[in-house]
RNA sequence: GGAGGGUUAGCCUAAUUGGUAAGGCAGCGGUCUUGAAAACCGCCGGGCUUACGCCCUUGGGGGUUCGAGUCCCUCACCCUCCGCCA
């Protein structure tokens, strides 16, 4: 949500920098708004103020014994009054505070400006495309030949967009969960936590997912619960309507979770195979910080991720979202994309974003500056540290010999039982 | 699922029949001190205001009343007991 204050003094800076994003939100219906509440909110004080005052002198005459009755049929009318003036103010703030979280973040001036994904900025590569002297399968084939995938008992469970891994498939995803949550909490200092799967909506609000996006979510019918769609919305919300102390900042959350979403709008899209599924496996990064800092972590965070690709030995590059193609929340995102030999292109497999003060003043999230003083909202940032399932597609299609067989990075045969190699069975 | 008890500011604790939130700790600033502690003074939930001051704030929402921490309804969470359960 943003700063109703800054809007107020900054409209024009405001309205420009969503323009980037494609539209102005409605902000100068905020502003009508805004000083609509503004002014009634002064009329009702000040009835409030005679109110306040005229019913303690009320107490003091019934004290003494004397009569009240005149003061009390004033104040009736005043009562009925400032009954109806309130109503229209919380109806002015209901309007007004439902058209401030349908706006989405101001970018950074750093963003690049432009209109949709062609226009993002390759940051930097690391590493090579392997090179095969066969043409590469697509990990669909290599999942089923190898039989550690099984798509089509999937779909007689789930039906399409899920998987059943199997064997070394299942092993694999268990091996590179906890290579992840191991790297990130022995080598980059986050602290391990594993949250609820399924949260109140209020939480899917802090974070930015609802209102507005009600349509990409699971929602559990018995109750007012919804499935994660990733890990960033509990997490970030262990810390709602709290103050934190300076001296605790940052605060480094890495968890694993399943993620559920509906892709609705997807229809045809990448309908077979593990790249766009309604159920995924997700190891998140989770920072909270002081605006002074947030984007330093925001380097130190999207490093961590590429962290686990360098290890695994996946070439990849990195790149900077455009005003664009930033999510709704995010302020600035470096997406980090795997090469896919099978289709000669890149994919994303993580997006490290600093959301600024965004989420914290939606989730109410403070802290409470050195030495006192008031208290000031955090920066949060998030970051996928990586999406299993995508990285297993890259493992698949990278480390892919003649036969078909997939050789197993080095950093994850501790975790395999020492294997090196994932075989066709006899 | 059933019964009962609770939720007051960062933390802890008060508030006669309803009369407008009292105090302590922690923290910050100051006096004093070689320095620190102690003691003393001030600040110490949010908003508006140049200022004086005003409004809001007792888990959330609603109601009764001139006036609600206090009475009523409702929701959430915590605790205890019973039942059920991996």
């Amino acid at each position: 949500m943003l700063d109703i204050k800054y809007i107020r003094e900054n409209p024009e800076d405001v309205k420009k920098r969503l323009l980037t994003r494609g539209d102005t939100f409605g902000i100068d219906k905020v502003r009508e708004l805004d000083e609509k509440r503004r002014a009634l909110i002064k009329e009702t004080e000040s009835l409030k103020e005679e109110r306040n005052r005229v019913s303690r002198e009320i107490g003091k005459l019934k004290k003494e014994g004397k009569p009240a009755e005149t003061l009390i049929k004033q104040m009736q009318q005043v009562a009925a009054r400032i009954k109806r003036l309130d109503d229209e103010v919380a109806r002015c703030e209901e309007a007004l505070h439902s058209l401030l979280l349908e706006i989405p973040n101001l970018p950074h001036p750093d963003v690049p400006v432009g209109k949709d994904a062609t226009e993002n900025v390759v940051v930097r590569t690391h590493g090579e495309p392997p090179e095969f002297g066969f043409t590469p399968r697509e990990h669909v084939a290599l999942g089923e030949m190898l039989d550690i995938i099984d798509f089509e008992r999937a779909s007689k469970l789930s039906g399409a967009r899920f998987s059943l891994m199997k064997r070394e498939g299942a092993l694999l995803e268990r091996a590179l969960i906890n290579f992840m949550l191991d790297l990130h909490t022995s080598e980059h200092g986050y602290t391990e936590v594993f949250p609820p799967f399924m949260t109140r909506s209020d939480t899917f609000v802090g974070t930015g997912q609802l209102p507005k996006f009600k349509e990409d979510l699971f929602k559990i019918e018995a109750m007012e619960y919804y499935l994660v769609p990733t890990a960033e919305v509990p997490v970030t919300n262990i810390h709602r309507e709290e103050i934190l102390r300076e001296e605790e900042l940052p605060i480094l959350y890495t968890a694993y979770t399943p993620c559920f979403r509906r892709e609705a709008g997807s229809y045809g899209k990448e309908t077979k195979g593990l790249i766009r599924v309604h159920q995924f496996n997700k190891v998140e990064l989770v920072k909270f910080t002081t605006p002074e800092s947030s984007y330093e972590e925001l380097e130190s965070l999207t490093s961590n991720a590429e962290e686990v690709l360098k290890r695994l030995g996946l070439h990849y590059r990195v790149v900077a979202l455009c005003t664009g193609d930033l999510g709704f929340s995010a302020a600035k995102t470096y997406d980090i994309e795997v090469w896919l030999p099978s289709q000669g292109r890149y994919m994303e497999i993580s997006s490290c974003s600093n959301f600024e003060d965004f989420q914290a003043r939606r989730a109410n999230i403070k802290y409470r500056p050195k030495g006192g003083g008031k208290p000031r909202f955090v920066h949060t940032l998030n970051g996928s540290g990586l999406a299993v399932g995508r990285t297993i597609v890259a493992i698949l299609e990278n480390f892919q010999t003649e036969d078909g067989s997939v050789i197993v990075p080095e950093v994850l045969r501790p975790y395999m039982r020492g294997l090196e190699k994932i075989e066709k069975k006899g």
